[in-house]
Formats: structure tokens, sequence, C-alpha cells
DNA sequence: CGACTAATTGATTTGCTTCAAATATCGTGG
DNA sequence: CCACGATATTTGAAGCAAATCAATTAGTCG
């Protein structure tokens, strides 16, 4: 596996990440072998452990973020305190990008929820690596019209479905994005808990929590602490289009 | 007013139009006269009437539009037949671009709400402008990004807020997009239905009946068959972030 | 004036939240 | 290794916001 090795930021070793996920991410697929080069010394690889929080709510946009390893999640969180989860991100996705290429504030935190690494510009930076590259410039457009028409489909779905039907249909999009072939199924490969579950359909954690004890009796899902494997994905994807299971 | 005369759609007379509205647009804005020029001889120009369907949720995306008249909503319709107004489109805005140049299908309807123009290109077409004058497509890329950030905002609001505060907030977006002063205020500019409005807030037009009448108790707004005037824009603000009035 | 579309308003039902408390699981330090 | 605190989950009961059901009334247009 071909290994970059950047920085120092400990004392007692460099951050070593695989520049595969570099090549293979929405935002620099296709690039050569240089021009990636010159992408990782434009930026700064740093490890985020586990609740880092990597931009908040409200400060300006003025960095870019792709995502090296691990897991961290966008929640916005409204007046009242309480939270929404806009995404999940994974390995090889931008985030807070569109925002600062933008100069917008950034609509909501990002929080990383596993141990992570990342890779991040500064504003002027990523606009000079456009402007040298500029392929990298439409595949951001490109990644930002995907997102765009995706969750413009959610929206539609999320005001006016059941919770159930949320549910089921967030549960199938972890699946697909995060999910882990398990000896029993499909395991979204990283801690989600109740909470971040009802954060993202919509929901409260008790409800999400009678929900999935409802599908785990009937063999759809098996859940645990913090974990969740999709035993039968036909259940779920029929439940979610129809609203029937 | 410069108009600009096209082609020759009926028997009787050529589309005229505005300039100055392409001139103005999110996708045009700033654009040499001849290169507007250019814009206008690749597209084609043509009269919506009131209900026209402009395209229709699962179309393959082959063309890209830009309304210079009047009002079209994006209309998702779910499996059960429910459906959700996504946006309400006016002139100078684009719409179904995103997914034409993305090879994607429309994911809603687009459905005139009066008679209106727009000017719409074929792929092909819209490649080879932004080709020519890559300012399009950097300024196509500022409205996605624009409306993702929007769209994102938006999606936290709407799950998990009460009906209330999704309608104000329904209300206040068409206010600031579509509001023209008024003797008594702000008034929405064209004909909207109940059944609309809790299409774009998630509920009933039951309900939205039931809390329109109420605001029009409350002096807060003036509402009658299709038309809706808001009197007292700053109490909607307040109930729509805070959530009480 | 009908025929149609849009809006109102009351009564009833229900899905989901909220409130409340118990229980399970994990990590950690003694 | 076990106890203990912190975090996560479950489960029951009660309340309520909003959907649904059911008519009626009000505008609009040909």
């Amino acid at each position: 596996m071909a290994v970059a090795v950047v920085g120092l930021q400990t004392r007692l070793m460099p951050i070593a990440f695989d520049i595969e996920t570099l090549r293979r991410s929405e935002m620099f697929s296709g690039l050569s072998p240089e021009a990636l080069e010159l992408v990782v010394a434009a930026g700064s690889v740093r490890r985020l452990s586990a609740g880092t929080r990597v931009f908040a709510q409200g400060d300006p946009g003025v960095s870019g973020h792709s995502l090296l390893e691990g897991r961290v999640k966008i929640v916005q969180t409204r007046a009242d305190g309480s939270q929404a989860v806009l995404r999940f991100i994974g390995p090889g996705e931008m985030y807070g990008t569109v925002a600062a290429l933008m100069n917008q504030a950034f609509p909501a935190d990002a929080v990383a929820v596993v141990d992570s690494v990342e890779i991040w510009w500064t504003i002027p930076a990523l606009r000079q690596l456009i402007r040298a590259h500029p392929e990298i410039g439409l595949r951001s457009t490109a990644a930002a019209g995907t997102r765009l028409l995706d969750l413009q489909s959610r929206m539609g779905e999320m005001t006016g479905e059941r919770v159930e039907q949320r549910i089921a249909r967030t549960l199938l999009r972890l699946m697909e994005k995060a999910g882990r072939p398990s000896g029993d199924g499909v395991e979204i490969d990283f801690p989600i808990t109740r909470q971040d579950l009802a954060e993202m359909a919509g929901s409260t954690l008790h409800t999400v929590s009678r929900t999935l004890a409802a599908l785990d009796q009937r063999g759809v899902t098996a859940s645990a602490r913090r974990r969740i494997i999709v035993r039968d994905p036909r259940a779920l994807t029929q439940l979610a289009e129809t609203g029937v299971g």
C-alpha cells in the first residue's frame, strides 16, 4: 500500500495515510501523481481523536476538508438546542468545502465520531489548486451537484413520511455508505447511537429504540449498543418505499 | 426597456421578453452583450401557459432551463401519491440544469403556476456555452452551492420543528423571494393555495388553513383565496425562529 | 346560473413525543 | 477482577399536536 508521510504533528511520529484514498476521493480522482503531490503539499494532514470538533456552526468558512480515515458527522444545532445530523462523512469525502469556497459561514458543526485523519486547506490554497488544476473545480462542482440532488430528494421524503419509514431510509443510506459485510448481513462500520439515528431521521431516541426493537424482532436488523446490522435489506427497502413492511 | 424578439413560436407573433432578466439571472449575470446574444441564440424561448409541465420527475435530464417571466414550481411526487413542493422558481432562476449537467434524471416535476416564459437549452448546447464562456459554469456552480447550503439548513429546520413554525418559515421564504409591497404589507406575487403551502411545509391543507386563519386573526397575515399578504414580518420571523409568537 | 375549485370548520383518531424510571453495557481505576 | 461511574438503551404510561374523517361554505369562471 502506498503511504504518504506528512508533517511532524506529534513529537513522536509523522502522520501516515493511504494516498489511494485521496486518489479516489470525490475532489481529486483522476489527478496525476504530480498533481496529487501538489495537493498534499498545499494542505495539512491532521489527526482527529474521536469527539474532536473540526469546525463549528456559524464559523466563517475559511477551510476546505477531505477525510482520509475514520468518520466525521455534520451536525446542525437549532435555536432550541435540539440537533439534526445532516451527513456522515466517510474517507474520500469532502466537507466544509462548498461553504468555504463561497465565503459562507459553516452551516453546521463537524465532529469526528471515531479517531480519524483529515487533510485540509485554507481557501487561498484551495483556490490556487483549482486554478492550477481546473478539474479539481469540476469535480467539486459535480460532488456538490450530486449532494444537491440527493438532498432535494431527502427533503421531500423527510417531510411527510412517517417515522418508521424515515428510519428505514436512514438505515439504508447508512448501509450503502458505511456498510461492511458482516457474518449475518451488512454492518454499519462505525459506532452509531440511537440518538444519532434519531437526529438523522428527525425523531427521538425513544422512538428509534422502539422501532429498532421491532425491526430486530422481525429479523430485519440486529442492533446492539452503538452497533447496527442490517440483515434483510430487501425488507428495509420495502419499508422505506411503501411504508409497509 | 430592452426587448429581445426570438423565434416564431406561434403563427401570430414572436415571443418578446425583457433581456434584462437574463442579464441579471443567476447563470448569466455579468456577461457581455455579445455573449448574451450567443446564449439566447443557442437556446429556445417558449411560452408556458399556467399548468404546463416543463419536465417530469424521472425523465432523463436532457435540458437546462431559465425562467424569464412568471412562476414555475418544482414538485416531487411520492410513492403514495402525496406531493412535496421543493421550490418555487422566479424570473432569472435556473431549474433542471444541475440534474441535466450531471446526466441525472430530474428529481421532480416542473410545472408553471402562472402563464410564463422560459428559455431552455439542450445539454450539448449548454456545455458548448460553458466551454465558450467559463464564467457561466462558475455561476451555475455558485448558484448550486447556494442552493445546497440553503437546502441543508432547511433540512435541519423541517424535521423537528412544529408545523406552525415550518409554515412561518415557508411564508418568510416566499415573501423574500416573491414578495411585492402591497398597501398593507408584502404580498406573495403569485397565486398560491393552502395545498401548495402544505406541500412546502410538509403538512396538510387543513392544518395550513387553520394556522393561517389564526395568523390572520392576530393581524400577522391577511389571506384570501390563493392570495397571502404578510402584514407583520417581524412577528412571523419571531415565530419561525423561536416557535412562539 | 350551475359546475368547479378552494377554503373553512368541527369531531375524532392516532402516531409520536414527552415524562419517568429501570436496566444494560462499557471503560477504568483500585 | 470487580466495583463504580458514565453512557446507552429499554420500556411503560400519559399527553398532545396534527392528521384524518366529514361536511359545509365561499369564490371563480365559462
